[in-house]
DNA sequence: CCAAAAGTGTTTGCTCTACACCCATGG
DNA sequence: CCATGGGTGTAGAGCAAACACTTTTGG
């Protein structure tokens, strides 16, 4: 494989606008960057492609080396290629998103990785780096959407969850109230979820049922991917 | 700017999957190769992105040599980037999807480029090069999907025509017969097209009123692009 | 006056929304 | 037994689908 080329080529990375929910609030994964350019300013992680691996599993490796999560829902969302987005030089940037599940977020700020990494509420962002805010509202607006035609909401919870939290994941993300008898009953005949024998006793009130999505229903998301 | 770089990087290329609706049917725009790989089989124009233009700007140069369209809706698609998509090497290709309108998609085929460019059915498409029957596929997907919900539809045509042929269009690349009266109620209250004070004198027949697109009726349709 | 395409409203079924009460448990 | 959250059905409104006839022109 030759290290130099008749034409110049563009440089390609990967983003990850990586979601979850904590604390009640959508929360994005940034992380500090250490040089210039925008040294000390927040960016999505990301990096360069590898030759000899695919843009996916470039996607899903810089956010396993950031979370430590290995099978989050990845989803292609955009292309990023104008010129100046990056002071360096030409660089094309093609993000993703990716949903983490409350749990396997909190081992994100662990903070193994030389880098600083931190979950930011959505409507808390700090100063970011490149067109990264352009980005992350982009992948909002793609999430929102997707929640309202599929039933991908329940890759953001553990395995198994109740309708309850299903519901309060969805309300936060799209920022209204919605009405129990509604919500269940879509949720439910969408057929992506199906009820375990199992219940969750919280320390108040009536115990709930809990319910996992099915083993095929990301793979039913993924086929129904009409933006991409 | 330097030609040689410290890690080895891919080539990035733009390929363009145009539309356009004529002699009743959905049809494809494609190359003949002459060089190998894959010389002699047909494949999506597309080509290397410059240092110093955009990725829609590439797109868009790569569709206007091919066809001396200049203005086509045009929409980024997807990003493929899989390994050994190429046998040259590795190359990342962004994807977009355009659609030409009927009369401007004649002057396509007038062969002044040395390659060989010819519009195909989509019912009949050739043997195709590297992976892009599959981006065909999905463009496809899309484009019906779009037409769905949105009214982009009247981008395959001139710049006034008749209900009946955009419903035509619809007709044909939906696959399914439409309700005319539905059909009416839906694009015009829609409010992206509206209607001019001529009409068109057919051979036969009552002559039919001509609309056109709302100028600023492209610019809604790519701010609700949910899927890029 | 006949053929051909354009144009126009209403009824019906269904899906989505709004809405209030009983149930099971822990303290 | 009381507080807390879990769970359930129905009636009305708005939207989408089915459907047939009149109008205008050319030959």
């Amino acid at each position: 494989m030759p290290y130099c080329y008749e034409y110049p080529r563009p440089a390609v990375t990967v983003d990850v606008v990586a979601f979850t929910v904590r604390q009640n609030r959508l929360q994005v994964l940034l992380i500090r960057r250490g040089r210039a350019p925008f040294a000390g300013k927040w960016a999505l992680p990301g990096g360069f492609v590898g030759m000899e691996e695919s843009l996916e599993a470039a996607a899903s490796r810089e956010l396993t080396e950031e979370t430590g999560v290995g099978d989050a829902y990845l989803e292609q969302l955009y292309t990023y290629g104008d010129l100046g987005r990056d002071p360096r030089g030409r660089v094309i940037t093609v993000a993703y998103f990716a949903l983490i599940p409350a749990d396997a977020a909190v081992r994100a700020e662990g903070g193994d990785d030389a880098a600083q990494a931190r979950w930011f509420p959505m409507d808390a962002l700090p100063p970011l780096a490149f067109d990264h805010a352009d980005i992350i509202a982009y992948a909002l607006r793609r999430l929102r959407y997707k929640l309202e035609y599929t039933a991908v909401g329940f890759q953001l919870l553990p395995e198994t969850f109740t309708l309850s939290e299903l519901q309060r994941v969805y309300e936060i993300i799209l920022g209204e109230s919605l009405d129990k008898r509604n919500f269940r009953r879509r949720i439910l005949q969408s057929g992506v979820i199906e009820a375990t024998p199992h219940y969750r006793r919280g320390r108040e009130g009536r115990p709930a049922r809990l319910y996992r999505y099915k083993p095929d229903a990301v793979a039913e998301v993924k086929a129904r991917r009409l933006f991409p």
